[in-house]
DNA sequence: GTCTATACTCCGATAGAC
DNA sequence: GTCTATCGGAGTATAGAC
């Protein structure tokens, strides 16, 4: 099947995000594709190039459509109250891709964050960067740019963490509470109501 | 050696850290401690109860005694201003806290993360939460804890990845820096300079 | 409390038939 | 392109001497 190598790819890289890359033998992957262990390596020569195969293929081309969608509105604060809400919605549908940015991050190898600041960065990065220039020329873009990723995907993932909170209500696992709470949060700081 | 079991818990806790569960053999653990691999079953039943035992260690009293400090400002924008350049430097001291904050996220285990909860998150969750209301009363406590852990963390851990982004500078690893924006867009936000 | 030796399982990877 | 069979090594855990 030319099919296999698509299937490889996404089966390898929901098991990768869930468990890790030492957390997942080849046989599983194999199982999750419906082939045998062995026809991996008929597409892939060893389970390192599988994997760094499977992270591109989760980190290429994410954002771009939802950028150029933005660019559309004109005033900054706007583009910032719809850039929220939106990213939130991206990227709570793909688990794969904030579980391997989060697994990246603690692996801290050299290479593959290059190859992540390279591939999925530059679009959201670029765009945000801009946003915050016309927004709050008086901050820092870069530290920006951090901060709102640290925000959202630290919320989304922190969902099951913050069940079993005793201060936990339901709305905030929803991610329209979410979204309102982050843009507040980054629109007027907690002086100004 | 009494003094086994403490050497154990430290060992394998920065193991666990930086490679995770499955990253991380018994052989391993047993190199980094000094006694052979089937020593370890003298102090512990299996690897399982060492993990939960080692993260137990990390997260036990990390933070009351910042927290009682703390507790003499009055002023709560102080405080606030106060708390963020002294969690940075906690956190940044205990890389193997974050770490596993983290790793655990990603593993999403309830047990555990119910654990983490009730263990490291009342200090400081409480007085967080306390300080918000005074600060912020329109603000809801809980995810703004969330959103100071989000910050906090990820910032730090994301130092690697800043590095080969093409907006970093060298001051975007110094404490003070990522301190003085991380208060500065707490208190602020992006609107206000 | 630590050692050596070892049982047993699972791993990644290869060989070769179809 | 996928299979079966298998190799060599590493994993957790146990047994038993000291």
């Amino acid at each position: 099947m030319e099919n296999t190598q698509a299937k490889l790819l996404e089966a390898s890289a929901r098991l990768f995000a869930d468990q890790g890359y030492e957390g997942v033998s080849m046989r599983q992957i194999a199982r999750a594709t419906g082939i045998t262990q062995a026809a991996i390596y008929h597409h892939f020569p060893n389970k390192a190039d599988l994997y760094l195969a499977a992270i591109q293929s989760v980190y290429a081309g994410r954002t771009e459509a939802l950028v150029s969608e933005l660019s559309r509105e004109p005033d900054p604060e706007k583009q910032l109250s719809l850039l929220i809400p939106n990213l939130i919605r991206v990227f709570d549908e793909q688990p794969e891709f904030r579980r391997i940015y989060f697994r990246e991050l603690l692996a801290g190898n050299r290479a593959r964050l290059q190859m992540l600041s390279e591939q999925v960065f530059p679009e959201i990065s670029a765009f945000v960067d801009e946003l915050m220039k016309e927004l709050a020329p008086h901050m820092d873009g870069h530290l920006m740019v951090l901060s709102l990723a640290g925000l959202l995907f630290h919320h989304l993932e922190a969902r099951k963490l913050s069940e079993v909170m005793d201060e936990a209500r339901p709305e905030h696992q929803d991610l329209d509470t979410l979204s309102s709470h982050i843009t507040n949060l980054l629109l007027n700081g907690v002086r100004r109501r």
